[in-house]
DNA sequence: GGGCAACGATACCGTCCGGGTATTGATCCG
DNA sequence: CGGATCAATACCCGGACGGTATCGTTGCCC
């Protein structure tokens, strides 16, 4: 299967009308079309049910679809890492890595040291996104390196190693009452009046429905926590984010939150290995 | 890029020799020799130095082989699994699981009948290899979900849940003077007169040099623990395959090894899913 | 119910690109 | 120095891919 077929399959199945997806990849109609049903024909499967007025999937061409996605993905990310390959025997860029950026700075900056202070480090530009982004600069091939906050992100499809775990705390307004106590637990902290746990979006960008205010990043999260209008549970490591007027305390029974260090998998690049080593060393 | 031009090159990669390269995909030489420089040039990469004796991998070149790789797999992988759900929706084949001859028999058992009894259940095929050779069946899209076992099976790349986590036991010919023992330590099986461990090939097939026989599966390692010729150290539910002239032992410092069931990211078949579903709640 | 609009399929055509053969040019070997 | 090997170049051809025009079907709305 040739990946054009794949990127003109994907279009149309994601649109799901032939005219939008020709527009789409900048080609018109007829020719798309005709590479659908060689496609199919190729296959021996019908991957769509089309009438003249609409256009749907079936069980095989959402397969196709899923795993399309990931194969082109992965031919993508052999293009940009051959690119940048390529400059960096020329030119300044060396590894990319990838954190959130509410991540722990110290545990980051620590790495960073350490790393630079290895025989033959390269330099590390490092990427600071939204959560659930990270996976995807990674997939894409756009980073080399992340660093993954477990349960929260999925580390499916990469290499990892565990680099620290640590517990969560409960980020209330200075002064609220609860911040008096040495601990709380989960069930403290859900559903206090006027102060609900907010929603994060989900892999797809959209918010799961239910009461709390929307966050995209952790910044927001503190600005709603000081603004005291929303509590929250985050790593213990957020504290020396928090300024005077919010105040944690520690969460006993949340769950533990692990920091990983994940790359892909085929990476043969050597400062990915070191980068990796060094971390674990951290300890 | 075109995947067609990512096989172009990897063949070139692989043999290192445009001619040879030229016949294996079955074209001429001269066309290859284009498409290479063509990608070299969209890529903005030298990808082979080729003088008129000897091609040889750039770095860049070496990143695009293994990337490359990759990206042919799951484009493989989703053509393979977009045939075989065309196919689900009218003939028999179901889900396709890979493990290991030596598994234990008795999870399998279980998880099949376990399965099988659940609402919506597909037929299962199974299919049993040697180790490492599953990874390949599950990236190439050849299988759907295997059991793998820690740490031997590397489980990058794929979601997995753990299903169980046992120790190990030293395999021995019967009537060994160690096998009146309790439980014996690592130490005391290394270096057993005569009864040398044996070694496994590794991810590329090559046998690692040292003493002991080379094995490729369990029974021979059986075997040739009967024949009093070798010593083992196997998961404790290898116990149920020994024979008469067989003897089994703890090793109390062995590595634990624990069995998780793996399958490809993206898959949305409902059958994957339920079936991961009942072996996790196989407890 | 008929006419219209939307949309995918078909027909047909031109062009560019991928592949083939023949040849050149460079390098290693005897 | 001559021959063999192998990648690059030159040149040509056919087919596949893309474009325009059109058809046929299906909802929809007056």
């Amino acid at each position: 299967m040739e990946s054009r077929e794949l990127r003109y399959f994907v279009a149309v199945a994601e649109e799901l009308h032939f005219g939008r997806a020709a527009q789409r990849l900048g080609i018109a109609q007829p020719p798309l079309s005709r590479a659908i049903q060689q496609l199919e024909r190729r296959l021996g499967a019908t991957l769509l049910d089309r009438t003249s007025r609409t256009v749907t999937l079936t069980e095989a061409g959402s397969v196709l679809l899923a795993e399309g996605r990931a194969a082109l993905d992965a031919v993508d990310a052999a293009e940009r890492r051959t690119r940048r390959a390529a400059l960096s025997a020329t030119g300044r860029p060396g590894l990319v890595l990838v954190t959130k950026a509410s991540a722990s700075r110290e545990l980051l900056a620590k790495l960073l040291d350490a790393y630079a202070a290895e025989p033959g480090a390269v330099p590390v530009d490092v990427i600071l996104c939204g959560p659930a982004e990270q996976e995807r600069l990674l997939r894409e091939g756009r980073a080399d390196v992340a660093l993954l906050h477990q349960p929260f992100d999925s580390t499916a499809g990469f290499h990892t190693e565990v680099l620290s775990t640590e517990g969560q705390v409960a980020v209330l307004p200075a002064g609220h009452p609860l911040t008096v106590r040495a601990h709380v637990h989960m069930a403290d902290i859900t559903g206090l009046p006027g102060l609900p746990l907010p929603r994060w979006p989900d892999r797809d960008g959209t918010y799961p429905p239910g009461p709390g205010p929307q966050v995209r990043d952790h910044a927001q999260l503190l600005q709603l926590v000081a603004l005291g209008r929303a509590c929250a549970v985050s790593p213990e490591s957020c504290r020396t984010q928090l300024h005077g007027d919010l105040a944690a305390v520690p969460v006993l029974d949340a769950p533990k939150v692990t920091t990983v260090i994940a790359w892909p998998p085929h990476s043969r690049s050597r400062a990915v290995a070191d980068l990796v080593r060094t971390a674990t060393r951290l300890q």
